[in-house]
DNA sequence: AACTAACCGAGACGGTACGTCATGTCTTAGG
DNA sequence: CCTAAGACATGACGTACCGTCTCGGTTAGTT
């Protein structure tokens, strides 16, 4: 609905917000004020706070489009090691990380913003890593998908613990060995 | 700081709330004016809702004493099974949820809380799961342990579809072979 | 800033309170109620409940257009006796009175609210008062207004005692008398 | 009702808050903590801020035993303007200048404050004057009593003005001009 | 010397108000 | 016509005081 331009200056001052100050004290005033952008402008388009960030997470995906691009080279663990790495990496880039820890706050309280991001990120993103584990040989690959970014998350959203590189391989073996064994990749 | 008395009352205010109310709506004007106690009285003792939330969580607990009890009877599968149900049983109970959703959202934006919630809930419940993985002969019982949990969190929390008996069964498994193969409990 | 209907109303809750309840409770949170208006919008106009109250003896001077009337009959002593029983009166009509004490307390705590009183308010009737005396034919007039009006003041504002006609005449031809004699009016 | 002890050391508070804050801003809470008192301590003797106030400089009162002493040299003209200037030093003093601010704006809201007030501070001081008047052969000493007062408080009250050496001069002049012309002390 | 009051500090408590900020709606000008 | 600017009612924020209410500890005067 609003103009590109808009949008994408909304985008900018979200991603500067997110940046700058703690993620929750993030307000549509706030965001209104540093994208030199009337609040009516803001509400015309966007519900609340949360649906901008998803928004911004959104377009950023969208721009460097595609959701997840999982490697394929042939040796499934290295490519799911480069995956996750890949992963963990985004998860804790500081510029991107309080725009999914807000993301992922919002959707505990909004569920019509759940289903957005199940449906418009979440899905596609494991659908990819399936795909690979499917190519791979292994046979129900959607709940070793999950399997496999469970933990990361895990980890990640309850603040238990940092990623090194050791752990991530250890992980991989794992999921793979859950995933029954299966073919050489 | 605050009399037992206070304590409870603003508990239970804080759990009929969660039952009554949508959970991000939840204010310390509400949660004061519910539990019959002043603003200030809830300030002296928690600095914001998601820490009254989590202290009630903690009640909770604590009241049925004994983070979570690992049940053992010697068959690990069935023994992790019944634990996933439990779980899963916990986080849809409709009395539970807003208020676990609740605290989860506030661990993304407070990190001295989520220190807390580290430290007091989800560590002692890892700590179970592993001893009990440990005592069936499982190698690493920390990290499949975090394997275990991880995938439950993720789809509960992402909102990514529901638990049936047969998931918790068929998650149980892979996450056994993930372990590495191991004894038999 | 304001707009002038939400002044207005303003303005009208004030008089009611002043009315109603003892002026020493009156706060920005009930003068907001009761004008139907929100604090913020209080606040956007008026600093304090003195600015308020100010503002309201303000607009009824001005509305009534021309702070005070001095009469001028040729007759000086009788001008001044007029003046001085509308005065009282104006002191203790019940309806202005609680917003004159109020205003009296609020200018000994409040510098900038004493200035502008001083300016917009006492000056002018001082030099109301002073022309008179001057067209009179007394020699230092703004100092003898001072007298005047001082024992009037005086007497009010420290509860010391009623005014009654007779203390009235006497106290112009006392006042007449300090300002040197002086002509016959 | 209160100890010697506990009352000086209230009395002590009450002038250093007055010398350091805004009148205003002084509440029973900051007295308390200043005086190292207890609240209840402090309500069990007075009613409001006021009231201590109030009562504090009726013992710097008593204490230099004897409210207003009057000269009387024989001088009438010459022991009003050394009065006059008593007067004006201890209402511009910046330690006493808040205190009596601060009952005086007490005074309009607290009818019971404003009796003690009368009767025992004011009453007495306009005696003290009015003697002296009688005693210089002034008719009506009372009246102009109020008269000389007056005009002296509606200047400090209103801060309409300083006090300098001339106008208090004239002012006496005035005063007993307005006596009626009167004796010679 | 022991007893008995009254006085006291400390501070939790239910409240009211403070002054500020954000929400979502609506109105007013200006480009 | 769309927009920024911003007034507005609403309501929560976190803080400060209010006046009341225990709770122990400590002065003082009695006995």
């Amino acid at each position: 609905m609003a103009r590109p331009r808009t949008r994408s200056r909304v985008h900018e001052a979200v991603l500067a917000l997110a940046r700058d100050t703690p993620i929750g004290s993030m307000s549509m005033e706030g965001i209104a004020a540093r994208a030199g952008v009337s609040k009516q402008t803001l509400y015309r388009t966007w519900p609340s706070v949360g649906a901008i960030l998803f928004d911004a997470l959104l377009a950023r995906s969208v721009d460097e489009h595609g959701a997840v691009t999982v490697p394929d080279t042939g040796d499934l663990a290295g490519d799911l090691a480069a995956l996750a790495e890949a992963t963990v990496a985004e998860l804790t880039d500081p510029l991107q990380e309080p725009l999914l820890r807000g993301v992922t706050a919002a959707l505990q309280a909004d569920r019509a913003l759940a289903a957005q991001y199940r449906d418009l990120l979440l899905r596609p993103q494991l659908a990819g890593i399936a795909d690979r584990l499917r190519r791979g040989g292994v046979d129900d690959p959607d709940d070793v998908a999950e399997l496999f970014v469970g933990a990361i998350l895990h980890r990640w959203l309850l603040r238990n613990g940092t990623f090194d590189r050791g752990w991530v391989r250890r992980h991989v073996a794992r999921t793979l060995r859950g995933a029954g064994d299966s073919g050489v990749g």
